[in-house]
DNA sequence: TCCCTAACGCAACGATCGCTGCAGAACTGG
DNA sequence: CCAGTTCTGCAGCGATCGTTGCGTTAGGGA
Protein backbone atom coordinates (compact mmCIF):
# COMPACT_ATOMS: atom_id res chain seq x y z
CA UNK A 1 0.00 0.00 0.00
CA UNK A 2 3.10 2.24 0.05
CA UNK A 3 2.22 4.98 -2.61
CA UNK A 4 5.01 4.22 -5.03
CA UNK A 5 8.21 4.75 -3.13
CA UNK A 6 8.62 7.69 -0.85
CA UNK A 7 11.00 10.34 -2.26
CA UNK A 8 13.06 10.15 1.17
CA UNK A 9 12.30 7.31 2.67
CA UNK A 10 14.80 7.79 5.54
CA UNK A 11 15.27 10.18 8.09
CA UNK A 12 12.41 12.80 9.64
CA UNK A 13 9.73 11.69 7.45
CA UNK A 14 10.09 8.25 8.54
CA UNK A 15 10.08 9.10 11.79
CA UNK A 16 7.06 10.97 11.48
CA UNK A 17 5.17 8.70 9.89
CA UNK A 18 5.58 5.83 12.22
CA UNK A 19 5.28 8.17 15.25
CA UNK A 20 1.66 9.03 13.59
CA UNK A 21 0.92 5.52 13.23
CA UNK A 22 2.02 4.66 16.61
CA UNK A 23 -0.51 7.96 17.70
CA UNK A 24 -3.26 6.35 15.95
CA UNK A 25 -3.00 2.73 17.40
CA UNK A 26 -2.52 3.90 20.85
CA UNK A 27 -5.14 6.27 20.80
CA UNK A 28 -7.95 3.53 19.18
CA UNK A 29 -7.00 1.57 22.06
CA UNK A 30 -7.59 3.53 24.69
CA UNK A 31 -10.51 5.90 23.45
CA UNK A 32 -13.23 6.35 21.29
CA UNK A 33 -13.42 5.97 17.86
CA UNK A 34 -15.31 9.04 17.58
CA UNK A 35 -12.59 10.95 19.46
CA UNK A 36 -9.88 10.14 16.97
CA UNK A 37 -9.41 13.35 14.80
CA UNK A 38 -6.07 14.84 13.43
CA UNK A 39 -5.47 17.37 15.61
CA UNK A 40 -5.57 14.66 18.74
CA UNK A 41 -3.43 12.05 16.69
CA UNK A 42 -0.74 14.92 15.68
CA UNK A 43 -0.24 16.04 19.81
CA UNK A 44 -0.05 12.51 20.78
CA UNK A 45 2.81 12.02 18.11
CA UNK A 46 4.52 14.72 18.92
CA UNK A 47 3.97 16.74 15.21
CA UNK A 48 2.02 19.60 14.41
CA UNK A 49 -1.38 19.28 13.30
CA UNK A 50 -0.74 20.68 9.59
CA UNK A 51 1.22 17.99 9.02
CA UNK A 52 -0.44 15.18 9.43
CA UNK A 53 -3.11 17.62 6.71
CA UNK A 54 -0.75 17.37 4.16
CA UNK A 55 0.60 13.94 4.28
CA UNK A 56 -2.97 12.29 4.75
CA UNK A 57 -5.40 14.45 3.87
CA UNK A 58 -8.29 12.77 5.46
CA UNK A 59 -8.84 10.72 8.51
CA UNK A 60 -10.15 7.96 6.26
CA UNK A 61 -6.49 7.55 3.85
CA UNK A 62 -4.52 7.60 7.18
CA UNK A 63 -6.71 5.21 8.88
CA UNK A 64 -6.01 2.88 5.43
CA UNK A 65 -2.63 3.85 5.78
CA UNK A 66 -2.20 2.47 9.07
CA UNK A 67 -4.15 -0.40 8.24
CA UNK A 68 -2.22 -1.73 5.50
CA UNK A 69 1.10 -1.05 7.58
CA UNK A 70 -0.34 -3.15 10.46
CA UNK A 71 -1.39 -5.89 8.20
CA UNK A 72 1.93 -6.31 6.29
CA UNK A 73 4.85 -8.06 7.16
CA UNK A 74 3.60 -9.10 10.74
CA UNK A 75 3.16 -12.87 9.75
CA UNK A 76 5.24 -15.71 7.83
CA UNK A 77 4.21 -17.80 5.75
CA UNK A 78 5.05 -21.29 7.21
CA UNK A 79 6.80 -24.25 5.81
CA UNK A 80 6.55 -27.35 7.56
CA UNK A 81 6.51 -29.55 4.49
CA UNK A 82 2.67 -30.76 4.29
CA UNK A 83 -0.35 -28.29 3.34
CA UNK A 84 -2.65 -29.38 6.11
CA UNK A 85 0.40 -27.91 8.69
CA UNK A 86 1.41 -24.97 6.96
CA UNK A 87 -2.70 -23.76 7.27
CA UNK A 88 -2.65 -24.99 10.41
CA UNK A 89 0.02 -23.07 11.67
CA UNK A 90 -0.52 -19.97 9.63
CA UNK A 91 -4.40 -19.95 10.69
CA UNK A 92 -2.85 -19.93 14.31
CA UNK A 93 -0.38 -17.06 14.10
CA UNK A 94 -3.56 -15.00 12.00
CA UNK A 95 -5.59 -15.96 15.35
CA UNK A 96 -3.12 -14.92 17.93
CA UNK A 97 -2.55 -11.68 15.80
CA UNK A 98 -6.79 -11.00 15.64
CA UNK A 99 -6.78 -11.82 19.48
CA UNK A 100 -5.24 -8.43 19.74
CA UNK A 101 -7.51 -5.33 21.13
CA UNK A 102 -4.98 -3.45 19.47
CA UNK A 103 -5.31 -4.90 16.16
CA UNK A 104 -9.16 -5.18 16.27
CA UNK A 105 -9.91 -1.73 17.08
CA UNK A 106 -7.78 -0.74 13.67
CA UNK A 107 -9.28 -3.09 11.98
CA UNK A 108 -13.03 -2.35 12.90
CA UNK A 109 -11.99 1.74 12.24
CA UNK A 110 -10.10 0.88 8.96
CA UNK A 111 -13.60 -0.86 7.78
CA UNK A 112 -15.72 2.18 8.78
CA UNK A 113 -14.28 4.79 6.68
CA UNK A 114 -15.10 2.96 3.12
CA UNK A 115 -14.48 -0.22 1.12
CA UNK A 116 -10.20 0.69 0.84
CA UNK A 117 -9.97 0.45 4.78
CA UNK A 118 -11.68 -3.12 4.54
CA UNK A 119 -9.44 -4.54 1.63
CA UNK A 120 -6.52 -3.01 2.82
CA UNK A 121 -6.92 -5.59 6.42
CA UNK A 122 -7.32 -8.52 4.62
CA UNK A 123 -5.33 -7.91 1.40
CA UNK A 124 -1.25 -9.68 2.60
CA UNK A 125 -3.45 -12.46 4.27
CA UNK A 126 -5.13 -13.32 0.71
CA UNK A 127 -1.50 -12.83 -0.37
CA UNK A 128 0.02 -15.10 2.04
CA UNK A 129 -2.94 -17.72 1.63
CA UNK A 130 -2.50 -17.96 -1.75
CA UNK A 131 1.31 -18.89 -1.17
CA UNK A 132 0.74 -21.37 0.65
CA UNK A 133 -2.15 -22.87 -1.68
CA UNK A 134 -0.12 -22.69 -4.70
CA UNK A 135 3.00 -24.31 -3.18
CA UNK A 136 0.50 -27.12 -2.03
CA UNK A 137 -0.52 -27.52 -6.16
CA UNK A 138 -3.28 -25.53 -5.95
CA UNK A 139 -5.84 -28.25 -4.04
CA UNK A 140 -8.31 -26.08 -2.94
CA UNK A 141 -9.15 -23.03 -4.32
CA UNK A 142 -8.30 -19.47 -3.09
CA UNK A 143 -11.56 -18.53 -2.62
CA UNK A 144 -13.06 -21.65 -1.11
CA UNK A 145 -10.31 -20.93 1.57
CA UNK A 146 -10.38 -17.87 2.03
CA UNK A 147 -14.24 -18.01 2.49
CA UNK A 148 -13.88 -20.54 5.00
CA UNK A 149 -10.75 -20.00 6.92
CA UNK A 150 -10.82 -16.22 6.92
CA UNK A 151 -14.66 -15.69 6.59
CA UNK A 152 -15.72 -17.17 10.45
CA UNK A 153 -12.16 -15.97 11.72
CA UNK A 154 -12.80 -12.46 10.87
CA UNK A 155 -16.71 -12.60 11.60
CA UNK A 156 -15.81 -13.84 15.18
CA UNK A 157 -13.20 -11.31 16.00
CA UNK A 158 -15.60 -8.47 14.47
CA UNK A 159 -18.87 -9.05 14.95
CA UNK A 160 -19.05 -11.21 18.44
CA UNK A 161 -17.51 -10.33 21.69
CA UNK A 162 -15.58 -13.53 22.32
CA UNK A 163 -12.25 -14.10 20.88
CA UNK A 164 -11.34 -16.89 18.55
CA UNK A 165 -8.30 -18.94 20.13
CA UNK A 166 -5.88 -20.71 17.64
CA UNK A 167 -6.45 -24.24 18.35
CA UNK A 168 -10.22 -23.09 17.11
CA UNK A 169 -8.53 -21.32 14.46
CA UNK A 170 -6.44 -24.78 13.29
CA UNK A 171 -9.80 -26.63 13.59
CA UNK A 172 -11.19 -24.71 10.72
CA UNK A 173 -8.72 -26.33 8.42
CA UNK A 174 -10.10 -29.65 9.25
CA UNK A 175 -13.41 -28.15 7.74
CA UNK A 176 -11.46 -27.11 4.13
CA UNK A 177 -9.38 -30.21 3.51
CA UNK A 178 -11.80 -32.65 4.73
CA UNK B 1 -32.39 -2.62 21.04
CA UNK B 2 -34.97 -0.92 21.56
CA UNK B 3 -34.35 0.12 24.85
CA UNK B 4 -37.02 -1.07 26.69
CA UNK B 5 -40.71 0.07 25.19
CA UNK B 6 -40.12 3.94 25.18
CA UNK B 7 -42.67 5.94 26.91
CA UNK B 8 -44.19 7.24 23.37
CA UNK B 9 -43.98 4.53 20.31
CA UNK B 10 -46.33 6.81 18.38
CA UNK B 11 -46.94 10.79 17.47
CA UNK B 12 -44.27 13.45 16.80
CA UNK B 13 -41.98 11.36 18.47
CA UNK B 14 -42.26 7.91 15.99
CA UNK B 15 -41.91 10.02 12.82
CA UNK B 16 -38.73 11.98 14.01
CA UNK B 17 -36.79 8.45 14.52
CA UNK B 18 -38.33 7.56 10.97
CA UNK B 19 -36.63 10.41 9.31
CA UNK B 20 -33.42 10.38 11.39
CA UNK B 21 -33.24 6.75 10.43
CA UNK B 22 -33.87 7.66 7.39
CA UNK B 23 -31.61 10.17 7.04
CA UNK B 24 -28.70 8.31 8.21
CA UNK B 25 -29.08 5.70 5.57
CA UNK B 26 -29.60 7.88 3.04
CA UNK B 27 -26.42 9.99 3.63
CA UNK B 28 -24.61 6.25 4.43
CA UNK B 29 -25.02 6.01 0.37
CA UNK B 30 -24.28 9.01 -1.17
CA UNK B 31 -21.45 10.69 0.19
CA UNK B 32 -18.22 9.36 2.72
CA UNK B 33 -18.51 8.02 5.93
CA UNK B 34 -16.58 10.84 7.28
CA UNK B 35 -19.16 13.17 6.30
CA UNK B 36 -21.69 12.01 8.63
CA UNK B 37 -22.37 14.55 11.74
CA UNK B 38 -24.96 15.10 13.86
CA UNK B 39 -26.00 18.56 12.27
CA UNK B 40 -25.97 16.92 8.63
CA UNK B 41 -28.38 14.31 10.13
CA UNK B 42 -30.58 16.77 11.55
CA UNK B 43 -30.42 18.58 8.67
CA UNK B 44 -31.37 16.15 6.04
CA UNK B 45 -34.22 14.63 8.42
CA UNK B 46 -35.60 18.14 8.59
CA UNK B 47 -35.04 18.19 12.59
CA UNK B 48 -33.68 20.79 14.81
CA UNK B 49 -29.92 19.18 15.62
CA UNK B 50 -30.74 19.69 19.26
CA UNK B 51 -33.31 17.02 19.13
CA UNK B 52 -30.95 14.44 17.42
CA UNK B 53 -28.35 15.45 20.22
CA UNK B 54 -30.84 14.87 23.16
CA UNK B 55 -32.21 11.79 21.88
CA UNK B 56 -29.31 9.93 20.81
CA UNK B 57 -26.56 12.04 22.41
CA UNK B 58 -23.64 10.53 20.07
CA UNK B 59 -23.30 9.10 16.88
CA UNK B 60 -22.15 5.98 17.05
CA UNK B 61 -25.46 5.21 19.37
CA UNK B 62 -27.59 6.85 17.01
CA UNK B 63 -25.20 4.60 14.42
CA UNK B 64 -26.01 1.37 16.70
CA UNK B 65 -29.57 2.02 16.97
CA UNK B 66 -29.83 2.66 12.85
CA UNK B 67 -28.28 -0.98 12.43
CA UNK B 68 -30.32 -2.70 15.17
CA UNK B 69 -33.35 -1.11 13.35
CA UNK B 70 -32.22 -1.97 9.81
CA UNK B 71 -31.37 -5.69 10.76
CA UNK B 72 -34.20 -6.36 12.90
CA UNK B 73 -37.49 -7.81 11.38
CA UNK B 74 -36.79 -7.80 7.76
CA UNK B 75 -36.35 -11.13 7.37
CA UNK B 76 -38.81 -13.48 8.20
CA UNK B 77 -37.77 -17.48 9.46
CA UNK B 78 -38.45 -19.43 6.66
CA UNK B 79 -40.46 -23.34 6.97
CA UNK B 80 -40.03 -25.35 3.88
CA UNK B 81 -40.34 -28.84 6.21
CA UNK B 82 -36.53 -29.84 6.18
CA UNK B 83 -33.32 -28.02 7.99
CA UNK B 84 -31.71 -27.90 4.78
CA UNK B 85 -34.42 -25.91 3.04
CA UNK B 86 -35.02 -23.76 5.69
CA UNK B 87 -31.27 -22.97 5.99
CA UNK B 88 -31.00 -22.62 1.79
CA UNK B 89 -33.73 -20.11 1.78
CA UNK B 90 -32.62 -18.05 4.96
CA UNK B 91 -28.84 -17.75 3.80
CA UNK B 92 -30.34 -16.45 0.00
CA UNK B 93 -32.64 -14.22 1.68
CA UNK B 94 -29.78 -12.79 3.88
CA UNK B 95 -27.15 -12.45 0.79
CA UNK B 96 -29.93 -10.62 -0.98
CA UNK B 97 -29.81 -8.35 1.58
CA UNK B 98 -26.35 -8.10 2.19
CA UNK B 99 -26.01 -7.63 -1.37
CA UNK B 100 -28.04 -4.09 -0.82
CA UNK B 101 -25.20 -1.27 -1.11
CA UNK B 102 -26.99 0.61 1.41
CA UNK B 103 -26.89 -2.20 4.16
CA UNK B 104 -23.38 -2.72 3.66
CA UNK B 105 -22.58 1.23 4.44
CA UNK B 106 -25.04 1.23 7.56
CA UNK B 107 -23.01 -2.24 8.82
CA UNK B 108 -19.72 -0.29 7.96
CA UNK B 109 -20.25 2.52 9.90
CA UNK B 110 -21.90 0.46 12.96
CA UNK B 111 -18.79 -1.35 12.97
CA UNK B 112 -16.75 1.48 13.07
CA UNK B 113 -18.20 2.90 16.05
CA UNK B 114 -17.46 0.44 18.55
CA UNK B 115 -18.09 -3.33 19.66
CA UNK B 116 -21.57 -2.88 20.60
CA UNK B 117 -22.56 -1.49 16.76
CA UNK B 118 -20.97 -5.03 14.94
CA UNK B 119 -22.94 -6.96 17.59
CA UNK B 120 -25.81 -4.97 16.55
CA UNK B 121 -25.60 -5.85 12.87
CA UNK B 122 -25.76 -9.75 13.58
CA UNK B 123 -28.14 -10.22 16.76
CA UNK B 124 -30.93 -10.82 14.89
CA UNK B 125 -29.21 -13.39 12.64
CA UNK B 126 -28.17 -15.44 15.20
CA UNK B 127 -31.81 -15.41 16.68
CA UNK B 128 -33.16 -16.51 13.46
CA UNK B 129 -30.28 -19.00 12.88
CA UNK B 130 -31.06 -20.48 16.66
CA UNK B 131 -34.61 -20.69 16.06
CA UNK B 132 -33.89 -22.85 12.61
CA UNK B 133 -31.62 -25.32 14.36
CA UNK B 134 -33.61 -25.59 17.25
CA UNK B 135 -36.96 -26.49 15.24
CA UNK B 136 -34.31 -29.27 13.18
CA UNK B 137 -33.86 -30.75 16.66
CA UNK B 138 -30.36 -28.55 17.27
CA UNK B 139 -28.34 -31.02 14.93
CA UNK B 140 -25.66 -28.47 14.45
CA UNK B 141 -24.42 -26.36 17.11
CA UNK B 142 -25.32 -22.63 16.93
CA UNK B 143 -22.28 -21.37 16.89
CA UNK B 144 -20.73 -23.99 14.41
CA UNK B 145 -23.67 -23.08 11.83
CA UNK B 146 -22.69 -19.02 12.50
CA UNK B 147 -18.93 -19.69 11.99
CA UNK B 148 -19.65 -21.32 8.70
CA UNK B 149 -22.76 -20.19 7.39
CA UNK B 150 -22.32 -16.49 8.63
CA UNK B 151 -18.58 -16.31 8.37
CA UNK B 152 -18.14 -16.43 4.88
CA UNK B 153 -21.27 -13.95 4.05
CA UNK B 154 -20.50 -11.69 6.00
CA UNK B 155 -16.27 -11.64 5.46
CA UNK B 156 -17.14 -11.55 1.75
CA UNK B 157 -19.20 -8.33 1.97
CA UNK B 158 -17.66 -6.08 4.24
CA UNK B 159 -13.71 -7.32 2.94
CA UNK B 160 -13.62 -8.32 -0.75
CA UNK B 161 -15.72 -5.81 -2.88
CA UNK B 162 -17.39 -8.61 -4.69
CA UNK B 163 -21.05 -9.18 -3.51
CA UNK B 164 -21.95 -12.92 -2.42
CA UNK B 165 -25.51 -14.15 -4.67
CA UNK B 166 -27.56 -15.66 -3.14
CA UNK B 167 -26.74 -18.79 -4.99
CA UNK B 168 -23.26 -19.32 -3.62
CA UNK B 169 -24.81 -18.65 -0.03
CA UNK B 170 -26.70 -21.82 -0.75
CA UNK B 171 -23.99 -23.27 -1.60
CA UNK B 172 -22.62 -22.94 2.20
CA UNK B 173 -25.35 -24.92 3.81
CA UNK B 174 -23.83 -28.15 2.30
CA UNK B 175 -20.51 -27.02 3.81
CA UNK B 176 -22.46 -27.31 6.94
CA UNK B 177 -24.41 -30.08 6.35
CA UNK B 178 -22.21 -32.51 4.58
C1' DT C 1 31.52 20.22 1.59
C1' DC C 2 27.67 23.04 -0.36
C1' DC C 3 23.31 23.66 -2.55
C1' DC C 4 18.59 22.44 -3.55
C1' DT C 5 14.40 20.46 -2.84
C1' DA C 6 11.10 18.50 0.03
C1' DA C 7 9.07 18.27 4.44
C1' DC C 8 7.80 20.51 8.69
C1' DG C 9 6.44 24.23 12.13
C1' DC C 10 3.96 28.43 13.01
C1' DA C 11 0.08 31.63 13.17
C1' DA C 12 -4.20 33.03 11.76
C1' DC C 13 -8.66 32.49 9.66
C1' DG C 14 -13.60 31.01 8.82
C1' DA C 15 -16.61 27.24 9.53
C1' DT C 16 -18.57 23.83 12.04
C1' DC C 17 -19.43 21.13 16.02
C1' DG C 18 -21.57 19.94 20.45
C1' DC C 19 -23.92 21.80 24.38
C1' DT C 20 -27.36 24.50 27.41
C1' DG C 21 -30.73 27.62 28.87
C1' DC C 22 -35.75 28.60 28.04
C1' DA C 23 -40.27 28.72 25.73
C1' DG C 24 -43.73 26.55 22.85
C1' DA C 25 -46.00 22.54 20.82
C1' DA C 26 -47.58 17.78 20.72
C1' DC C 27 -49.03 13.53 22.71
C1' DT C 28 -51.33 10.64 26.51
C1' DG C 29 -54.68 9.64 30.13
C1' DG C 30 -58.61 11.09 32.82
C1' DC D 1 -62.40 18.51 26.59
C1' DC D 2 -58.61 19.51 29.83
C1' DA D 3 -54.41 19.00 32.58
C1' DG D 4 -49.76 17.00 32.96
C1' DT D 5 -45.81 15.37 31.00
C1' DT D 6 -42.69 14.82 27.41
C1' DC D 7 -40.58 16.19 23.41
C1' DT D 8 -39.07 19.66 20.19
C1' DG D 9 -37.58 24.30 18.28
C1' DC D 10 -34.83 28.40 18.98
C1' DA D 11 -30.85 31.33 19.96
C1' DG D 12 -26.48 31.67 21.46
C1' DC D 13 -22.05 30.18 23.53
C1' DG D 14 -17.30 28.23 23.75
C1' DA D 15 -14.32 24.84 21.72
C1' DT D 16 -12.51 22.50 18.12
C1' DC D 17 -11.78 21.44 13.37
C1' DG D 18 -9.70 21.87 8.71
C1' DT D 19 -7.34 25.07 5.69
C1' DT D 20 -3.86 28.44 3.85
C1' DG D 21 0.39 31.33 3.28
C1' DC D 22 4.88 31.87 4.63
C1' DG D 23 9.31 31.11 6.87
C1' DT D 24 12.46 27.57 8.62
C1' DT D 25 14.70 23.21 8.95
C1' DA D 26 16.25 18.66 7.64
C1' DG D 27 18.05 15.21 3.90
C1' DG D 28 19.89 13.90 -0.35
C1' DG D 29 22.96 14.69 -4.58
C1' DA D 30 27.01 16.86 -7.03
Amino acid sequence: MTPGIPPRPGGRSARVRAAVHRAVEELLTESSPEALTMPVIAARAGVHPTTVYRRWGTLGELLASVAASRFSGDIVVPDTGSLRGDLETWMADVATDLADPDTLAVMRAAIGVGEEGGCACVADRHAQLAAILERGGGAPDVERAADLLLGPLYYRAIFTGRPADADWARGLVSVLLG
